[in-house]
DNA sequence: GATGAATGAGATTTCATTCAT
DNA sequence: CATGAATGAAATCTCATTCAT
């Protein structure tokens, strides 16, 4: 029961689908206003019925993925205690989104120091609550003699480079599939941990068939 | 032995030194001559005397650490076959920038896109060679046995990204020295490479000994 | 019908007379955007809603004159093959520009070299194509036995250069009317083609009331 | 017996000739004084060892070739009342000019405005008296019934038009030569004034016989 | 006599943004 | 909702010129 005004949703829809292909080709800064508005076929100043400046653009585009990301883990792990299932389903949702949207995960990593300072603020906490979740995974793992790593805190660094780095190289017209990349990263996550007896697989396909 | 406060020598080094911190600080685009200039203590048309462009500069800095990596380990591992031995040389090169030339590095890593098309294709090709040594690398350990890898290309790429994601957030000020993070790093690699029996501490040390 | 006081095609119009103005007073170089700007009452950048480079205004400018040289000249000898008559047309309309648009012509001799490439290919070609006009009448007129010129190129260069002086010096103040002008240099360019036989007036004048 | 400050002078030389070339292939403001350097062999500063100021240079440029050209033509016509053989002269020294220094005086046709107003009154003194010669010569000869030529200043700025034109396009390997080139000018200035009873040629042959 | 270093002035141009229509 | 017109701010870069060496 959409009304006529669809059309203005799906502007809307459109100057952000533009807005993350022109920033993360150019960089927020050189990313103009007027190559957004051409990619929508609408002129500059006609994004400031969509947008209340270009700053608060990317700041709505940061906020996107990573709330998803928190939202997708903590909806999925509701009730879920097992260190080994939780790293899974980290990496699980982590990949997920490094896949599919690749370039909104790009600018979110290269583009928090545009922000003005309130909004780093948000951004970062958010940041920091996601990388936190991870944390306290390998930290309970590591208690439960599952996982072994000292130095937790910089372990969950390293570990988040290695499953972001995709977003740098990884084309969906590839050779390897999303979920091979997805098993990929998971085997290496678990081998980071020295986590080999943890099976994964099959303890995920226990989870699910419960 | 000048006389005068002015040396032309010094101004060079100090106008990449400023360089590196602002375009860090503020990406390639936004980072303003007449603030790197003003670092340094001189008006911006004056840098015109030491550089040809913005982004030659950019070309120039961007241009040592990848070339310095590969002549480190190049001259490090001459004569060197042992896989082992080689990961290890390449992670201890490799941190050993990221550490020392966090600021270059991050840049290197982020501002590829700013270069000149030329240029751009000379930096990535560089990027390409030293990413093919660690290809290599682990290539001829999976094949001698002492590494397991599927899809080596990728975990390439993936075992990159853990390598360098310390570019994002290490401070030399930090709890863990830089020996530490080179130890805990090589760990992981060898780690993801499920290169437990590797012991490469031990083989490393009987190498220097010979 | 518009209610504001900002209408583009007149502020384009205005940008197009202040440019011929301070271009021909300072150069095309030394001409600022911001002065012409300034005559036109708006600020230097508010010209880029205008033109697209300060180099493509000056193509604007030089390729009119020219072409409607050309034109006017090739209208108004539509059939007419009597190489006095032909003359006498292309000297009104040469002296008709030179007189009426004076700066324009002015600038055209001048700034060809401040032109782009292939600009100046574009502009130098109709300036051939124009000179071209005047070489064919004489030749014409020497076969015809009414005109007497050796070396007719270097004879067309020498009358174009005497026809085209007035725009460096001709005040539209200045004690000599137009008409007597272009009747002057009307007998100048007979002169020079020892044409005294020719009595174009009167020919002119029979052929319009034919 | 040139000492060895010969050096000196030679390079002085070399700097006005090298501004002749770069000032008339890009007009004054376009021309830079790093260039005009570059093209001696020195570096921009080492000019002001020379020069006073790029205005400076210019007016010195500008003021050898009609101060020349009044000199010549007075040394050539002392004595000379005739104002046949007067134009006749006046006809060669300015085509040897403007043939031999094609550049200097295509400089001083173009680049009035870009001097100081103190020395464009200078220059613009001289230019006027330089024209006041041609029109003394016309005036005489009207008197004197040889020429016929009404409105003589307006003839006059026309017949300078024509002369001067040819450094314009003028190649000295053109297919023309100096020599026939003068006759050419001759003989369209006596047209212009309607003076073919002039016989120039035989006048002047008889003056230097005398 | 020559120059490396420096600079103030100023050039063209891009940009985010505003506002009246 | 869209935009033509306008603009202040600011960017990179060039230039003539000075000065100490």
């Amino acid at each position: 029961m959409r009304a006529t005004n669809s059309n203005g949703e799906e502007t809307e829809k459109a100057i952000r689908e533009a807005a993350v292909r022109v920033i993360a080709k150019r960089g927020f800064q050189a990313a103009s206003l007027r190559e957004i508005a051409k990619e929508v076929g609408i002129r500059a100043p006609s994004l400031y019925n969509y947008i209340k400046s270009k700053e608060k653009l990317l700041y709505d585009l940061l906020k996107v993925p990573v709330s998803a990301m928190i939202a997708d883990y903590e909806s999925l792990t509701e009730g879920v205690t097992d260190p080994v299932v939780l790293l899974q389903t980290y990496v699980q949702v982590h990949l997920n989104f490094h896949l599919n949207y690749r370039l909104e995960v790009f600018i979110g990593n290269m583009e928090l120091r545009s922000l003005s300072p309130a909004h780093y603020r948000v951004i970062a906490a958010l940041r920091e609550e996601y990388t936190g979740l991870l944390n306290r995974i390998i930290d309970d793992g590591v208690k439960a003699g599952v996982f072994h790593a000292p130095h937790s805190r910089v372990v969950t660094l390293i570990m988040l480079g290695m499953l972001s780095g995709v977003c740098n190289w990884y084309q969906p017209s590839g050779a390897m599939s999303a979920a091979e990349m997805m098993k990929l990263h998971t085997d290496m996550a678990f081998r980071m941990l020295d986590a080999r007896s943890a099976v994964p697989a099959a303890k995920a396909a226990r989870k699910r068939s419960s």
